[in-house]
DNA sequence: TGCATATATATGCTAGTGCATATATGAGAT
DNA sequence: ATCTCATATATGCACTAGCATATATATGCA
């Protein structure tokens, strides 16, 4: 149901489109939860199923017309009952530690193959939120209007920082240690 | 598809029923991805289907039939061939940080359940891992005649041990900052 | 006798995910 | 004149996940 709460949160700061929350998704939360643009379609429809959230039809010029959602009540309510509640946490899941697991079957080169490949993807993934992230979330602060919530999506970027930095040092560490 | 490919590395180890295997499961990789006992039967099936594993009918005596499941050549070219091809990094998807990026919505109050509610599953969750996992771990070696193996079963203990004191550390400090 | 537990496999239903593709308008570039 | 890109919404399909429930035998316990 994450993504649903998430479109909530957003719709929180405005109206929006299907199209915006996409964009916006890719601006914002993106860097903890990827998504599809057909995924947020599809939950919009089941949101205004649900009641939670409502739309009014948009018609452009030279555009095509586009569906203005908001958060009803319902909407809002919903929003703050999820926000509040302390969610369990969920197994790891993540596949390169299965295979890991299975380190035995490898040779040590495919092993060295494994990890370096990870350890590039940290360092990547790790310079798009040092130097690429801030700045997405400095845009949307400004065009929501949200100064004193940047705080907060700060933070959580700061976890993701703290983690691939983790990552990375569990990672050189492991490879450091294969050639024991 | 990775449940799959981790059925194919248990049975790897030798042949197993769809009972055994749930069990194994969680004796040995439920540390970094839980399941479900009806998923694995349906893995097997959807296996067998593509010829990744075979069974043969074990007939007992005061006990059901059971299934024995073991490795084709298929299936275990499948598994060397997963095994050595870096896998892509996901997207976080955790909850918890999308509450966290809401954060702004919530009284000061809240944000500590939150955190404190994160921390102490956090914390329970590490006991686990340091106290009942190795356990775990030293008899499935024993059990499965992996001795060797048992070091990168370590490895991936060690890594989930390394993410949980992070995790703490984080969290622990964010908490901190909230006084502030 | 009845109830819980272990062994063993299987199905039903609902929801969510991922990826590709369809459709349509208009703007700007080559 | 054509091609690409941005705006905007929507569907198809196959797979995956989660949870409940059905079925059957045998053992142990109260």
């Amino acid at each position: 149901m994450t993504l649903q709460h998430l479109i909530l949160g957003l719709l929180n700061y405005g109206p929006m489109s299907g199209y915006d929350l996409n964009k916006t998704f890719q601006a914002s939360v993106q860097h903890f939860w990827d998504t599809d643009q057909s995924l947020i379609y599809r939950a919009l429809y089941k949101m205004t199923d649900t009641g939670w959230v409502e739309y009014v039809q948009q018609v452009q010029e030279h555009l095509p017309n586009k569906k203005l959602y908001r958060l009803t009540e319902a909407g809002y309510a919903e929003l703050h009952r999820w926000l509040a509640v302390p969610q369990p946490t969920l197994s790891f899941h993540e596949v390169w530690l299965g295979q890991l697991f299975f380190g035995a079957q490898l040779s040590n080169a495919e092993l060295r193959t494994l990890l370096e490949a990870r350890i590039a993807s940290l360092r990547e993934t790790l310079n798009v939120y040092e130097n690429q992230v801030p700045e997405n979330v400095s845009a949307f602060a400004e065009a929501f209007n949200a100064a004193e919530d940047m705080r907060y999506w700060l933070l959580t970027l700061d976890y993701g920082i703290f983690r691939l930095r983790g990552d990375l040092q569990w990672a050189e560490r492991a490879l450091r240690q294969l050639d024991e």
